[in-house]
DNA sequence: GAACCATCAAACGG
DNA sequence: CCCGTTTGATGGTT
């Protein structure tokens, strides 16, 4: 159960060392996509280093395999000896793993490149992880980037960026020259045992009585027909722990329930909509899960209420930490599942405040989402209804009164407390629903009652924006006027990219700096083969004339998709298979099927934009939500054994490789039985033609995955790249994937850098980890996380 | 502590 | 597209 890749360095040095990681498959159960562990190997003997000499296998010290702590995490989490990994073994070990900024075990100096003896300001505070927001400190001379934490993609500090494109560049050609990759298979003893069951795999998680109990039971070979009362709650049971499991909620302790921060919050939405995409997809086919109920978005907050997944569960005033200004839910119930606010259906939140020796109400949220009159067309200024007077029965009116909700708006007015306000939007793409904008906190300036049309008192309340938040609410309306033609998008070069060819223009703008745009490349829709991808299969395609639905059990094309059909009818993602088999040429569907998802062309406005410090990016003028479709990988499709190892030689910035590991959702899956790991060589360059993905940037916290996608004719298939947002993505944030990595070694300076490339033709990306390394009586030692992106 | 109630949901059908 | 119906969860109040 080790190995999928490996990869080998061979560096000058004096006693030359070579040293292999493997990236573990068995470590990556239970952990977040983010994170991994990585086992580090001694190889016993030297080659001829400086060139491209491949090891051999048989040269491997196998007794050598030692474990790291995660090389790949946001924040850099340093092993604790004693019972830490279950995964492996306990062995001495020879690394010692410090961070950066210390404390240092005896014998260990803080070192190259965190360490300058020059400059006195070294911050070597054990707190501060290394990684917190100040990057600047670490001294590394002219030509050596600053440490970054890896996260940093997302808020970019400006010491990050200056001045290390250069440098990182240059510490490319070493780095690749020294690579050998090798692509045999390390551990031949991989577990089999995995089984793939209705749809999701099962998770091993010992301690977990039910879902022990569902391997064992034959009943599941009746195909789930059996209308056995506790039937789908097993199912349903062992769903919420795999997701919960996998990404770190599995046991959430009060402090965390109290208060979150980013990475809880994204979690639990991560595995909230999850859930409710896979309640989505369930419910739809009935006979399949019996007992299912409908509103799957409340069924799936209260699973994980009832398991106390859920945070900033004190009620507070002011900002809910790990909620920005600017995002965006799809569901009350996510407001309720982060804290942002509690109740699931009224539109005032408050709490209980103690004054002196009485108690008194004051707000702390409100929804603003069109049920009653409210005025927001100022966008910093809101006029807000109170809440009451109406029978929700019989529609009579009546006088509102001075109370809960109402009270504690006038409460919070008197003593001029902030209330957080979230705008309810009119979601365009789905005709009912609602987004859910979070626009920061306002504070009460006047209050009055006034007679509504039915002559009755009416509540208002008049908030004024707090000054020096992030543009949230208003950035909304600056790109719905955009859209109108009423004011102009600025720094536009090209109106359209793709003249005409999607259904939605593509604009190219730079606001940055006075670059005309990138080179020169052809727009084109899809992905071109220059022969099929695969001619063995034989298959005669559905006769669903209409489209095909959900249900219809007899549909060939559901039936390959296990039983279910892989989208809803919004578009958005309900399964977690690792291949999408799509209607193709063979089928009888339009082409406004809901299973040709990917072949229907944008669905979202996109933008490829001049970043500040990554050349160009991608990006949306529409909201996305989670599992949302955004386009597919357009390009030419090439043999990947044409290629060099690393495809980079004929200077390629424009390459996708499916063959690459990527981490998003295999957490998901049990990957003993390697079904999760893409077996497709499907190589796209975009280098000549392309869409907007070729300028979505890599992120180590990306907020877009791909998953291939299969389209079939009669006896041809052809593989696709399809994007699909992780998270729901308000307007205006960059689009970014992981790449997936390649891990290299450097020695530099006077330590061990582990260094990753993310892809073949990209510059080092991550630098990596704290190790001290005692071999062959020298001892090296390494420097802990720091990040570079370079831009394409 | 249980039951009830109020509430700017969300999906669906006509 | 608007409207009513249905199915509902949470948190506060009784």
């Amino acid at each position: 159960m080790e190995s999928f890749q490996r990869y080998y360095v061979s560096k000058h040095r004096n006693p030359p060392v070579v040293i292999s990681l493997i990236y573990t498959h068995s470590s990556l159960r239970g952990s977040r996509f983010v994170q991994g562990w990585w086992k580090v190997r001694k190889l016993t003997s030297s080659y001829g280093l400086g060139s491209n000499s491949n090891p051999s296998s048989g040269s491997i010290d196998k007794s050598r395999v030692l474990d790291l702590r995660p090389l790949r995490c946001l924040v850099p989490v340093f092993p604790n000896p004693p019972g830490m990994s279950s995964v492996t073994t306990p062995q001495p070990s020879p690394f010692v793993c410090t961070p950066p900024t210390g404390p240092f075990p005896p014998g260990i100096h803080p070192f190259y490149p965190f360490f300058n003896p020059n400059d006195s300001q070294q911050n070597l505070n054990p707190n501060t992880s290394g990684v917190s927001n100040q990057p600047g400190n670490h001294a590394f001379g002219n030509s050596i980037p600053a440490p970054v934490p890896l996260n940093s993609f997302r808020t970019p500090t400006p010491q990050a960026n200056g001045g290390t494109r250069q440098s990182v560049r240059g510490s490319r050609g070493h780095t690749s020259e020294s690579v050998v990759v090798e692509d045999d298979d390390y551990d031949d003893s991989q577990n089999q045992s995995g089984q793939h069951v209705s749809g999701f795999s099962q998770h091993d998680t010992e301690d977990d009585s039910t879902t022990r109990k569902r391997r064992g039971r034959p009943r599941k070979s009746n195909a789930g027909k059996s209308r056995d009362e506790h039937g789908d709650s097993f199912d349903v049971e062992s769903l919420v722990n795999k997701f919960l499991t996998s990404f770190k909620l599995k046991s959430f302790d009060d402090v965390r329930r109290a208060n979150g921060d980013k990475e809880i919050v994204d979690n639990i939405l991560l595995v909230y909509d999850l859930l409710r995409r896979r309640l989505t997809q369930l419910e739809e086919v009935k006979d399949k899960s019996p007992g299912i109920t409908r509103r799957p978005d409340l069924k799936a907050a209260s699973l994980l209420m009832t398991k106390g997944v859920r945070t900033n569960n004190t009620k507070r005033i002011g900002h809910v930490p790990g909620v920005e200004v600017g995002d965006i839910f799809f569901f009350r119930m996510e407001l309720c599942i982060v804290g942002l606010h509690a109740p699931s259906m009224a539109g005032i939140d408050y709490m209980n405040m103690k004054i002196t020796v009485d108690e008194e109400p004051v707000a702390v949220s409100i929804v603003s989402s069109g049920g009653y009159d409210d005025l927001g067309d100022d966008g910093d200024v809101l006029i807000y209804s109170g809440q009451g007077g109406v029978q929700r029965r019989d529609k009579q009116m009546f006088d509102q009164k001075l109370e809960r909700g109402n009270l504690a708006l006038e409460k919070s007015l008197h003593r001029a407390n902030e209330v957080r306000v979230i705008r309810g939007i009119k979601d365009i793409t789905a005709s009912t629903g609602k987004i859910y904008v979070y626009d920061g906190v306002y504070k009460i300036q006047e209050s009055w009652a006034e007679k509504n049309n039915s002559g009755c008192n009416v509540f208002k309340y008049k908030l004024v924006r707090v000054p020096g938040q992030p543009e949230a609410f208003a950035l909304w309306k600056s790109i719905q006027q955009w859209k109108d033609g009423t004011a102009p998008r600025s720094g536009v070069i090209l109106p359209d990219l793709t003249s005409g060819a999607e259904p939605l223009p593509v604009t190219l703008v730079n606001d940055v700096d006075d670059e005309k745009g990138p080179a020169y490349f052809t727009y084109i829709r899809n992905l071109k083969y220059s022969k099929p991808f695969s001619t063995s299969k034989s298959f005669s395609g559905c006769q669903c004339i209409g489209g095909c639905q959900a249900g219809h059990t007899s549909c060939p094309c559901s039936q390959r998709n296990e039983g279910y059909l892989p989208y809803s009818s919004l578009g958005v993602l309900l399964t977690d298979e690792p291949l999408i088999y799509e209607c193709g040429e063979a089928c009888a569907c339009p082409p406004n099927c809901r299973n040709r998802m990917s072949q229907a062309g944008l669905k979202v406005r996109l933008e490829i934009f001049k970043t500040n410090d990554r050349g160009w990016g991608l990006r949306s003028w529409d909201p996305i939500r989670a599992g949302g479709f955004i386009c597919e990988y357009a390009g030419d499709a090439t043999d990947k054994s044409t290629l060099g190892d690393f495809g980079n030689d004929k200077g390629d910035n424009y390459f996708f490789d499916a063959t690459r590991s990527y981490e998003w959702l295999e957490a998901l899956h049990d990957d003993s039985n390697g079904s999760t790991k893409v077996p497709f060589p499907l190589v796209i360059s975009a280098k000549n033609n392309g869409n907007g993905a070729r300028f979505m940037n890599h992120s180590c916290s990306p907020n877009v995955f791909w998953k291939p996608i299969l389209r079939e004719s009669a006896n041809e298939s052809y593989l696709h790249i399809a994007f699909f947002a992780i998270r729901h993505i308000p307007p205006l944030q960059e689009l970014t994937f992981d790449y997936g990595m390649i891990i290299v070694l450097e020695a530099l300076g006077e330590g061990l850098i582990l260094s990753a490339i993310n892809c073949s033709f990209v510059p080092v990306r991550c630098l990596f980890y704290s190790i001290s390394y005692q071999a062959l009586g020298f001892r090296y030692q390494a420097a802990s996380i720091f990040t570079q992106f370079t831009g394409c």
